[in-house]
DNA sequence: AATTAAATTAAACGCATGTTTAAATCATGC
DNA sequence: GCATGATTTAAACATGCGTTTAATTTAATT
């Protein structure tokens, strides 16, 4: 079969740009179909619901970006004297990954994951847990070999505070960048953002 | 007359509480209405709008916070070291004294800020920096002297991941307590989560 | 006690949402 | 080329929302 872009994915486009747009309740279905050019019914027919079409979104960016993220651990792993600054530096090739799926599909993704965590608290985590666990573990795993001064409980939330910068950056983060780029006169974008952040997740993490 | 309690009262206790567990778009007037046991259009009629109540329920917590904050500023300003942990620390009593509103007074409104900046981004931000303004160009004027390698813009930064680590903890701090109560075998409040909070945030705001 | 204003009430309005239905259209395999 | 299943379509459905209305009750004032 030719290339042509089927109903499916043509729903998973328009609603992924909505959805990372304007989060996930504030997004309806008759903008997304309206916008993908399809019946307002196609999107029960393909997803089954509106909950089942968020999961397809997000499982759409998870199943590229965890294996890449996997990938970089590995690597992590071998590095002899890690830092938490330089582990965490490693997030930024599987996020850049996602220009795959599309053009903004590194902001597209953060963006989600900031509505999921904000809006579908509990889905998304039970979610990446059950499909991702392996790899968060992996992830924890050698955050305590860069961090051996906090003890479990320290590392636990240290570990979702770091987790809330990261969403909070991005959901807020284009109000964010227009009022910095008034402020700076200065053109401002979200990789700006991710290297201004990481520091300060690595500084809070650390902190003894 | 008698310290009886007027039905604008009881519509904000009701809204507060309900506002503080689930959120504002996702809390009805309806709701609100049901528990304070009053008419569904008392709210419209004394408040106008289910926005207005909503700039109530926040105006009235920070009309207390505000205040005891700007106080524990200046009590910083005089001191002699001062580091930015320290600074942050200040936060805690301005925080308890809320309890004079409601017993549990801290964590409803450090909930209603995460969700206030999660759903009403831009009207909750113009209205503190209207009414509170010099409070926080106070703040932002004692981290600069506590953190003097950092520029304008690393600040600028640092203070909204800060403020987004708080946000999160907040929003997503009672299901995260949950999970930490049944990982770690012990009682946590939310008390628990800002001293696990505040060294995170010094740290990452202090990073060179 | 009568009058006037404030507050409460039940009901309805208008609108937007996700979902379902049933008919029409398209594509595919025999 | 026709029959069968998959897909698309327009319309309606059921529900919940914030808000408004108009009548009633309560409270205060004269």
């Amino acid at each position: 079969m030719a290339a042509r872009i089927t109903t499916q994915q043509k729903i998973l486009n328009a609603a992924e740009a909505l959805f990372a747009r304007d989060g996930f309740e504030q997004t309806s279905l008759r903008q997304i179909t309206h916008e993908a050019g399809v019946n307002l019914a196609s999107v029960n027919y393909h997803f089954g619901s509106k909950k089942a079409l968020i999961q397809a979104v997000i499982a759409r960016y998870l199943s590229v970006f965890m294996p890449a993220l996997e990938e970089q651990l590995k690597e992590a792993e071998a590095e002899k004297d890690l830092k938490t600054q330089v582990l965490f530096e490693r997030f930024k090739l599987p996020l850049a990954k996602l220009t795959q799926i599309n053009k903004r599909g590194p902001d597209t993704f953060l963006r989600l994951l900031g509505f999921a965590y904000s809006e579908i608290q509990g889905h998304l985590r039970k979610y990446t847990q059950q499909e991702y666990g392996n790899v968060l573990q992996h992830l924890l795993q050698l955050l305590k070999r860069t961090n051996p001064h906090l003890d479990e409980q320290q590392m636990f939330w240290r570990l979702h505070f770091v987790l809330g910068s990261v969403v909070f950056a991005q959901v807020s983060g284009q109000a964010l960048i227009e009022i910095a780029q008034a402020e700076f006169n200065q053109q401002i974008g979200a990789q700006d953002v991710i290297d201004q952040l990481i520091p300060f997740v690595s500084g809070g993490l650390e902190n003894s």
